[in-house]
RNA sequence: GGCCCCAUCGUUUAGUCGGUUAGGACACGGCCCUUUCAAGGCCGGAAUACGAGUUCGAGUCUCGUUGGGGUCACCA
């Protein structure tokens, strides 16, 4: 059993897409799992449309998700280097290679005599073809000749004219393709530079890679990678193709749609822990019920074989209620320190974060709720509709509530015991004195300390956030706005 | 258009040898709890794209139809 070596080959072209990101995930869960390598290769070969600081970003992202990778180009490793642009000078070899063993072959079509191809077949009523194969029988000397004379050209790869080719996906299952779709496709471009394709297989071979993991937009390529890795006498990967992460049931989620990126997620503040935790569950699943796992737990569960053939529509509601179960699960100290800098956008006067924060946690799906549900605190609203006071529950509304405050506003004067269990204590035997129910005496403290319906805690929670002064000045404030209104 | 692939609640998924009241999660609705809103607990509505065939029996196997995705570059 050969070691298991996976490898995740990003092009640096702009921001980390989740589609990608998942990708990543799987093939470093599939090395893992299996105690092997994961590797980062860069694919930089198209160098126009490299964005300064993608690489970075690659780097961080995996950082962030705790991805490591064994070998790469910062870290090194036995088969590098690990950026494709370093690696140019190899390709050629490896052509030249085929075209001795008969399995690929010199072509000197110009671009003029291909688009006049492209259009007599368009003439012919026919859809564009494929490359008539002009060069593939060239005698020996001829090829030599205009070689010797600097002819430019490509060298493209022979393919079989007829039977089939088959290849087995770890996913897909077994896969057939006629030989007779198969374009005799380019391998060395006349600037001397691989393709893509063919520079993939080499570098996947050199870098002894177990286990190709990627998206299934290269499914119907397959059959010429495989063609390839015959022609060269070389043991075939395995293929692990994933389907696409659609934004809906027509387009797959890109950035070109302006649609989030993982990093976007993360301004927005998501957790990465739950951005992967999610694109794990997104496409595939284990056998029981679990939906929240530790990167341990990832590792250990990981089956790519459990992958889904269909594309699965992003959902960011359930991302939303995954980010929440990973909030709820913090302690209370682990939520403070994520909360404040959230918090403090809004809140600049001092109150009791400990507090506040308990009671925030159960109430905050993302961190970017925040600063709207506590904006309260130090900017209560001047006017705010008094039905606000009104509970269909409790049987309470603004004059009712005059009366709630007015008993309960020198209760809280003499509250010495300002913590949560002082204030509770000082308000709610007030109610059993009226006769009441507690949620009638204290429903419209907390209209009045906050000015909104939806509040993070109680009345005497809100008071012991804010503190004595400010609870009392809001109080008397609401009396004075009730009095008014029900003169 | 040719070729390849896919198809279970609104979404994401379970369903491995054909026999299930077709299960979970999110979302939605209801109830309970409750000093608001949440959280939590309980309950509920909600799917096998369609049509044939094989079979005693089909979500599961076969074929077709429809719908969808991918791919057909000197891009990666």
């Amino acid at each position: 059993m050969n070691e298991v070596r996976t490898r995740f080959a990003p092009s640096p072209t702009g921001y980390m897409h989740v589609g990608n990101l998942r990708t990543a995930l799987y093939a470093y869960l599939t090395a893992r799992h299996e105690n092997g390598v994961f590797i980062l290769r860069i694919e930089d070969t198209d160098q126009a449309r490299i964005v300064d600081g993608a690489v970075d970003i690659i780097y961080n992202t995996l950082k962030e998700n705790g991805m490591t990778w064994d070998e790469g180009p910062d870290v090194g490793g036995d088969y590098g280097p690990y950026v494709q642009s370093e690696r140019m000078g190899l390709f050629k070899d490896y052509a030249v290679e085929l075209v001795e063993k008969g399995k690929a072959y010199y072509c000197f079509c110009t671009e003029e005599r291909l688009n006049a191809l492209h259009e007599s077949q368009r003439a012919a009523g026919e859809t564009v073809g494929h490359y008539d194969r002009c060069c593939r029988e060239l005698p020996k000397e001829e090829v030599e000749r205009r070689l010797a004379a600097g002819e430019p050209y490509v060298i493209r790869q022979k393919m079989p004219t007829e039977g089939v080719t088959s290849f087995d996906d770890l996913i897909y299952g077994h896969i057939e393709v006629d030989n007779s779709e198969l374009e005799d496709q380019i391998l060395i471009k006349s600037d001397g530079m691989p393709t893509y394709n063919f520079a993939n297989v080499v570098d996947d071979h050199l870098m002894k890679i177990s286990h190709v993991i990627r998206g299934n937009e290269y499914l119907s390529s397959t059959p010429k990678y495989n063609l390839l890795y015959e022609a060269f006498g070389w043991e075939k990967p395995i293929y692990v193709h994933c389907p696409p992460v659609m934004k809906d049931a027509h387009n797959k989620l890109s950035k070109r749609n302006g649609d989030a990126s993982y990093q976007d997620l993360v301004q927005q503040g998501y957790l990465s822990a739950a951005i992967l935790n999610y694109l794990l569950l997104l496409g595939w699943s284990p056998k029981g019920d679990q939906e929240i796992f530790s990167r341990e737990e990832m590792i250990e569960k990981w089956n790519p074989a459990w992958i889904n053939k269909s594309p699965a529509i992003f959902d960011i509601q359930k991302l939303r209620a995954i980010n929440a179960g990973y909030i709820n699960r913090m302690t209370d100290e682990e939520f403070v320190v994520l909360a404040r800098p959230w918090i403090e956008k809004v809140v600049k006067t001092p109150i009791d974060l400990q507090l506040l924060c308990m009671n925030l946690k159960p109430r905050c799906e993302i961190l970017s709720d925040l600063p709207a549900r506590v904006m309260f605190i130090d900017n209560m609203p001047e006017e705010y509709d008094l039905e606000f006071y009104k509970n269909k529950k409790f049987k309470t509304d603004a004059s009712t509530a005059l009366t709630a405050l007015k008993a309960l506003l020198p209760a809280l004067e003499a509250c010495e015991d300002w913590t949560r269990e002082g204030v509770y204590n000082a308000c709610a035997p007030l109610a059993q004195e009226l006769g009441v129910k507690g949620g009638w005496l204290l429903y419209p403290l907390g209209i009045a300390l906050a000015g909104t319906q939806a509040t993070p805690g109680g009345g005497t929670d809100l008071a012991v956030i804010i503190g004595k002064e400010r609870t009392l000045d809001r109080v008397r404030k609401a009396i004075e706005k009730l009095t008014a209104a029900t003169a």
